[in-house]
DNA sequence: TTAGCATCATTGACACGTCAACCGGTAGGT
DNA sequence: ACCTACCGGTTGACGTGTCAATGATGCTAA
């Protein structure tokens, strides 16, 4: 295949004007999908998405509180950004950390009670917004090819310097 | 369509799981991608791609300048992004603002020539890398399956609160 | 024991975005 | 002429993200 369309997968460097055309608007209307839900997230709850992702995590660990290292690959963030992150969290109340008493070197954090309640009121809300302007805004069957789409890019993405 | 599809479109409020856990693939994965093409950009030129979409639309622009105004439009920025942008363009010299002469309350935004340089020297590596992780990444279809993903979310972002 | 050494977490400096307030100038209406 | 309203642009405050440096703690090998 690779070989039946010359030019395609070739010795090209560069992508065609076609391509780069389709790559902008993809690049830039996934960024904007992003900040509108952000914005709608930030609008019906006070929460950013990444407090969602936090409030999410802790929410469905056991005793609603997890090691810092933990929570972080779990969501995929690098420490540093979790640390920040959480230090803004606690000073609104949504989250606490303590010195964990089993694990020696390991913060514990905890979701308040204050966090559980912001969490349980911007769930509906978030998941309505992600249904109307994804889910709504595609057909199945495109719904399926973006699922695809993502798949084959994080493959990219995985392996840096492949080639 | 919908009809034939019982509770596709109709009073469903909420994604499915499937919906969901290809929803976060692929707003994860793009964001992913996105940051991984900045600090490609940054390592092989010390340029954002805010830096990058400035300096393009400079390039092309005849005299190498532009009104403020006239530029945030054209790259779909906020003024106030924009004036922050060229703020710290301009201290790293890559651009330079000027009161216009011709329109009275108008500021021109000029390329420097070590602006046009770092654009100059930027422009490859990016394009280079736009191919190796997002063109090469897909098949043919798929990109063009990408392209009709944007124009679909792009449609419904901006009819903000249509139905 | 102690000298590294890796690991967990935090911190500071800085770039970036958004929001709201502000400023100066121009245009319109009275 | 004067008041107002808008328009182009800037600024400050703040949340957010990355990077590099730093503490603090446990592990391992001389």
């Amino acid at each position: 295949m690779t070989e039946a369309t010359p030019g395609r997968r070739g010795g090209r460097q560069l992508p065609t004007a076609d391509e780069l055309r389709i790559w902008r608007d993809f690049i830039e209307t996934t960024a904007a999908l992003g900040s509108r839900l952000e914005s709608r997230l930030q609008g019906d709850s006070s929460l950013s998405t990444g407090d969602y992702s936090v409030l999410l995590a802790l929410s469905e660990a056991e005793g609603q509180a997890m090691r810092s290292s933990e929570l972080a690959s779990h969501i995929g963030w690098e420490r540093s950004r979790l640390s920040h992150h959480l230090g803004r969290m606690e000073r609104r109340g949504l989250i606490r950390r303590q010195e964990s008493a089993t694990v020696p070197r390991g913060a514990e954090v905890l979701l308040t009670t204050a966090g559980a309640e912001a969490f349980r009121g911007a769930t509906f809300p978030h998941l309505r917004a992600i249904r109307e302007l994804f889910v709504d805004a595609l057909t199945p069957e495109q719904i399926v090819a973006a699922g695809e789409i993502a798949t084959a890019l994080r493959a990219r993405l995985d392996v840096p310097r492949a080639q």
